[in-house]
DNA sequence: CTGAAAGCGCTTACAG
DNA sequence: CTGAAAGCGCTTACAG
């Protein structure tokens, strides 16, 4: 591959030269930009990325980890953080933690031994020790969805709370009041909020969430089907099921067909995260949407803030439910005296 | 952040001597490895990737170029990559073209930049201009799932041709007699193997493909939409429609959820991809499944040998169909006379 | 406007 | 077993 040794050769000027019309210094005579443009081309020449990053102590890239790719949540989350992120003339390379904090930390290390200038992370646990120290280290960072308590790093998420009030509106109003929650890990942040709003909106109405109407999972599916089992298995089963994730809400789906129990009539069921898949699925789901691609955009812009010294701020954008048919309402009907929002498709 | 000098300060040892013990250089005395191994835990010292590519001349890095991240299909693929190149010690950077050209030839451009020492493709279209540079220059490089015809490079895919006869022997003995496919983009291989796979198996029951059964979608959900809305308009509409992917068969349902029809009954629908929620939709759908996560594996195989200077060789893996209701067939009831793999779910 | 030179953080043949 | 030195491909202050 042509090195720039190779163009000045070619240019009949030095590398000196070379590097400044690449990088289009204002000093270089005309004829000397093109001479050096036209051997460029000649030869196909591409700077080296890796030799410019070494000199210049920047790579102009931001690693972005993730909790989990086969979560839709966190795909378009990813689309929308490279798309910022291209558009500002940053590269980012994603790591998949696949909600493990091993991986996590294999990838939080991974980016910053290639130097990326800044890393966006939505933390699997509680702070994983290689994450931490990143923290603690000064790299510029931002968490986007879930964050850590007390680390001093800007937050970008959304805020379910006046969304899941709506939802348990909407519940109380179609004549719910059993209503249990599939928690994700206490150890994230989203895990435990969701349940706190939960309960605060019940509290609203008068109702308790007792813990066997508070189910352990882990954001993936089979936590949600093993957990909704659980709750089948209650004396008094509920009558609602929230999902804290999209996924686990796949998983209670599995478990009631299993029973051969139907939804809404048998049991209700909502999620938080929203996909196009709800509109389809038997019932329809009614969802708590996030505003992800603003999400993505925002944590990058708060990130390239911190990366080129200017202050990136926390950015905090509200969730909004969209009702459809798995809790019993018809969104057509009316039936609903709440103000929601409703689905349009 | 502490360079390799700071390790030798703190060692007493010279850099070589550092750079031996991390890099497990058998000619080091016991006493300068222990020295060097406690200088490196009390500077927290990481070994800068950046300058050991520079250097050496191999990032461990291969890149991944998919053609939408939001398919579920290629996050798969992609988890799947990321995991077995882990496995073998290299890292995967991946670039997401949205199924435009331009995206994908700035994400080969960007990541041959980065010096990555193999690259991964599944070609948006016929071959943009920076990918087919990159197969001329000898960058190591496989295709996954779809390829570009005359450029030498090895191929992982699946074989669907076997799954779509028995898709069509399945709808031939369900009773269906007009079938109709929304394809894929012209310019990919997947999106004229399907097509002409299906028009060979409608063959073989003396049924024809006729052009307007044939609509040109781009492998995205809208497009689905579109060209099922035009099916419906025809004056002798399809009895089912087979959609290439699994995003266009979304579009499809949506397609046939606002005129009010109902699957099967009204309009049989299958898709090629597989995804979980097919078994939640209304109804079920019956798709052909590709073993993703083989593919993927076998892939990076490939791509590391030609990377080490060993032969990538091509791989063929089979697809299966998995029967369920979406074209009319009670998977339990044993209607479907012919023998084709049953959806366990 | 231009070039020679230093230096980014490593690795590795070479000499001892 | 160990160190001094060269060099990977760039950028950039410095001198002219």
């Amino acid at each position: 591959m042509a090195s720039i040794k190779d163009v000045a050769a070619e240019a009949g000027v030095s590398v000196a030269t070379v590097s400044r019309v690449l990088n289009g210094h204002p000093s270089v005579s005309e004829d000397a930009r093109r001479r050096v443009t036209a051997a460029v081309t000649a030869l196909g020449y591409r700077p080296n990325a890796v030799a410019r990053s070494l000199r210049t102590d920047q790579t102009r890239t931001l690693g972005l980890v993730i909790s989990d790719v086969l979560n839709p949540y966190f795909t378009e989350l990813a689309r929308s953080v490279e798309e910022e992120a291209r558009a500002l003339g940053y590269s980012v390379i994603i790591g998949n933690a696949d909600e493990r904090p091993d991986l996590q930390d294999h990838h939080v290390r991974t980016l910053l031994d290639r130097r990326i200038d800044g890393l966006l992370v939505s933390p699997t646990d509680g702070g994983s020790p290689g994450m931490l120290d990143a923290a603690r280290a000064g790299t510029p960072m931002v968490f986007v969805d879930r964050w850590i308590p007390g680390v001093d790093v800007p937050v970008v998420r959304a805020d379910g709370r006046s969304a899941v009030r709506d939802l348990v509106a909407h519940l109380h109003a179609l004549g719910h009041r059993r209503l249990a929650i599939i928690a994700g890990p206490a150890a994230t942040t989203t895990g435990r909020e969701r349940v706190d709003a939960f309960r605060e909106a019940l509290a609203a109405f008068g109702l308790e969430l007792p813990d066997a109407y508070i189910g352990q999972g882990d954001f993936q599916a089979e936590s949600g089907r093993r957990v909704t089992e659980g709750f089948l298995d209650l004396p008094e089963p509920p009558e609602v099921v929230f999902a804290a994730d999209n996924l686990m809400v796949l998983g209670a789906l599995d478990a009631v067909r299993a029973r051969g129990l139907r939804v809404p009539d048998d049991i209700a069921l909502a999620a938080f995260d929203d996909i196009r898949w709800f509109v389809h699925t038997d019932p329809p789901i009614t969802a708590i949407a996030q505003p992800t691609d603003e999400l993505g955009r925002a944590a990058v812009r708060a990130l390239i803030d911190r990366v080129e010294g200017r202050t990136g701020e926390s950015v905090t954008l509200p969730a909004r439910l969209v009702v459809r048919r798995s809790c019993g309402a018809d969104p057509a009907s009316g039936q609903n005296p709440t103000a929601v929002q409703r689905s349009t498709s």
